[in-house]
DNA sequence: AGCCGCTTGTGAACGCCTGAACAAAGTCGA
DNA sequence: TCGACTTTGTTCAGGCGTTCACAAGCGGCT
């Protein structure tokens, strides 16, 4: 039985999931045995109703005036997440944003693994980076083809974004990460999921502008931490 | 009558906001002198409607019949989001996340601007990044001091990001833009926005596989193109 | 000058997610 | 062995965001 009901977990949801799961192998370092629902809340930054909810999608998995295990529970996510293996990736663009991303893959049992990474740079081909070596992006459906890699991650400069795209989903990549500062259109089938951090900057600017313009606004909400979203997290006067 | 009556924008709209803002930047570049709610959405992968309403929030800004006047709109919406003046950022960590993330400030106009960036490797302080000298981090307080900086930019190992954290809060920082991966805690009144990369991945390598395990799900639903969302994207097959 | 077509702006319904309160269940102590 | 406390799992209501669909308004053509 390898997955139980599971089949359709919000992706709000599994987001959180991956922090919780990174919480639980730090608490795992520090030999704690069992969690409860409410410091694990904390340690993520979030609502503990909330949490217990997201881990009720997996079904049952914490004891009843106790906890949960934080061993089982680790491994839990880590199946549900990633899956039995970790899916190979490949990034195109190893700018700064690119290798700083490549370091990501770092440990296992996050059910991603950076396969290949390429680049049109020839002072960048051929260096080694996180452990690879950059490939020239010519090389893009092959490498694709050998590593049957699932993933793509985009970290070009946005002229070049679209084509790339194109060119990863025409050779079977059918998720795609895509930091370029662009909307790609692709067709029905294939997931995908834009970071854009110039955005997430100007957001900040924008309410940060907005709290001096109404020095004490009409609502004093209060907040004791932050309360997270599914990429984003605020808290404090609005 | 600086601000007219953009009271509370939701959060959601603001950060397309400033997708349109960039593809209007563009369209002024080709020498368009008018868009339509239609091509303008198609452009940064929204909906009509929802564009339409988001552009709303800042009263009636178009003409019936016609369309949008691309100038005009890009100058309210730069009016609306960075305000007269940009806003000054420190970035703490000047790794490869954090340089590739100075280059972002780019261009003005943007409603922010990095003003000092600051690491702890004497290897780093020193060299100059994005036109800026990299400062000691132990200098913190001094600089933002006096560069007056409302914005902190948190690109530094997890270990340390609550107390470089602490130190912003405490000298008056109250909006800050989190890449580290953890919840920070901050009091209220503070602003904090969370990006997790891992996370991402994370969630992307979940979905791969989800839409593997099932090949041909109960559900065959037809996307034409991306479907985007806050800060994520997403269309195809669940 | 009047009509037609196009586009914006807005109102309402749908769905999703979040947050809180309640019941089930298991453990620890006596 | 029984009781009570702790903590999970679930259910319910509330709010927010997105989407669809219609009325209002403006330009262009005849």
């Amino acid at each position: 039985m390898p997955e139980s009901r599971p089949r359709n977990i919000p992706e709000a949801t599994v987001a959180r999931l991956a922090v919780y799961l990174r919480v639980l192998a730090g608490l795992a370092d520090d030999g704690r045995s069992h969690v409860s629902s409410g410091e694990l809340a904390t340690a993520a930054g979030v609502n503990p109703a909330g949490l217990r909810k997201d881990l009720s999608h997996l079904g049952p998995c914490g004891v009843r005036g106790v906890g949960y295990s934080v061993a089982s529970l680790r491994d839990r996510l880590t199946e549900t997440l990633g899956g039995a293996r970790s899916r190979p990736c490949v990034l195109v663009g190893v700018g700064r944003l690119g290798s700083a991303l490549a370091d990501y893959s770092g440990f296992p049992g996050r059910g991603f693994e950076f396969v290949a990474l390429l680049d049109t740079d020839p002072a960048t081909v051929g260096s080694s980076v996180a452990g690879l070596t950059v490939a020239p992006v010519a090389e893009l459906e092959t490498v694709v083809a050998e590593t049957r890699a699932s993933i793509g991650v985009i970290t070009t400069p946005a002229e070049v974004a679209q084509s790339v795209c194109d060119r990863l989903v025409a050779v079977g990549v059918r998720s795609i990460l895509n930091f370029a500062p662009v909307a790609l259109a692709v067709p029905a089938g294939v997931d995908v999921r834009k970071v854009d951090l110039s955005v997430e900057l100007q957001v900040l600017a924008f309410l940060d502008q907005q709290r001096d313009s109404t020095p004490s606004a009409v609502e004093p909400n209060r907040v004791e931490r932050v309360r997270p979203l599914p990429s984003t997290a605020r808290a404090g006067v609005r």
